[in-house]
DNA sequence: TAGCCGTGGTA
DNA sequence: TTACCAAGGCT
């Protein structure tokens, strides 16, 4: 949950997540839709998928124990070499180094590392000053502090190498360079791009939704159909429906990624006869819905339909 | 290798 | 309003 993603957004995720599925077992028996659920809103969902994955590997592989070995840690699905390490060390296990967002700006500060880093290049110097700073004794205690570090006083902005315990060695304080590091990459444009979202409600308050695929944006999660553009709405609906009775158009809705820019028009669209459902289509109340994971514009749109 | 993968907070 | 970025990993 904490890839990417920082402590203050996790936390009442996490600990409705931990309620929910308290043991390796009981999330490996859940349901993809369970699980979805509880990842609804927090993005990244490839995050959710592998951690399902894996849980079941450890369940049928590890007799239901988190492997201790470095090498088992990485090759299960989500875990990669810095949260392997932040998983051992913390765990008092064995000293590995970690390199998340916190402890590259820490590093590339102290040290004066001015390499882009998006280049392995710039990575790879930071991985060996991650294990020549690592202690041999107190490594859990040394992983924690340097990721604290980061994310309260090496921050990325409004710095406050005042009270910075490390600041006589730091070289970027020394020569005045704390706010040109990590080195800014110029960043493109994020391209945008228009869809229409199709939200066919029945008289009995059901709305179709359908489920993704598991790979792309939103993956594994359920959306409302989607058009490229408006100009053959009803002639999709007439595969679901052969009596609307109104459609309407909603107020659009900007939602931004990490890469693209979407522009939403919800269209309501009201339907009188029963709806002819495809096999990726499902049907569903407002209460039903709660229990799925949709991305973060359909929850907010499903919260307003009456 | 570089682009993909969400959302919320901050300035 | 816009841009940046967060306990990264996968392909």
């Amino acid at each position: 949950m904490l890839q990417q993603t920082q402590v203050i957004t996790v936390i009442p995720y996490f600990k409705k997540f931990i309620k929910a599925f308290p043991s390796v077992t009981s999330l490996a028996g859940a349901s993809e839709d369970q699980v979805m659920s509880h990842w609804s809103g927090l993005g990244f969902y490839a995050r959710a998928r592998n951690l399902h994955q894996s849980s079941k590997i450890i369940v049928d592989q590890y007799k239901g124990e988190i492997p201790k070995k470095f090498e088992e840690l990485i090759a299960l699905p989500g875990i990669g070499t810095s949260t392997a390490g932040a998983i051992l060390s913390l765990s008092c296990i064995e000293p590995r180094p970690i390199l998340d967002g916190n402890v590259k700006r820490v590093l590339t500060r102290f040290f004066n590392i001015s390499g882009d880093l998006k280049l392995s290049k710039t990575n790879n110097k930071l991985w060996s000053l991650a294990i020549a700073c690592l202690p041999e004794k107190d490594y859990s205690f040394y992983t924690q502090a340097i990721m604290d570090l980061g994310a309260t006083i090496c921050t990325s902005k409004k710095t406050q190498c005042s009270i910075c315990p490390v600041k006589k060695n730091c070289i970027a304080f020394e020569k005045n360079l704390v706010s040109l590091l990590p080195n800014k990459t110029i960043k493109k444009k994020k391209p945008k791009q228009t869809v229409f979202f199709l939200i066919l409600k029945d008289q009995d308050n059901n709305i179709l939704l359908e489920k993704r695929e598991n790979k792309g944006i939103w993956g594994g999660l359920w959306s409302f159909p989607e058009l490229g553009t408006n100009k053959h709405i009803e002639q999709w609906c007439n595969k679901i429906s052969q009596d609307i009775e109104n459609i309407e158009y909603g107020k659009i809705i900007n939602h931004g990624f990490s890469h693209f820019d979407l522009e939403i028009t919800p269209v309501v669209i009201d339907i009188k006869d029963t709806m002819s459902l495809e096999d990726h289509h499902g049907r569903f109340t407002k209460k039903q819905i709660s229990k799925l994971g949709v991305p973060k514009p359909v929850k907010s749109l499903i919260n307003q339909l009456k």
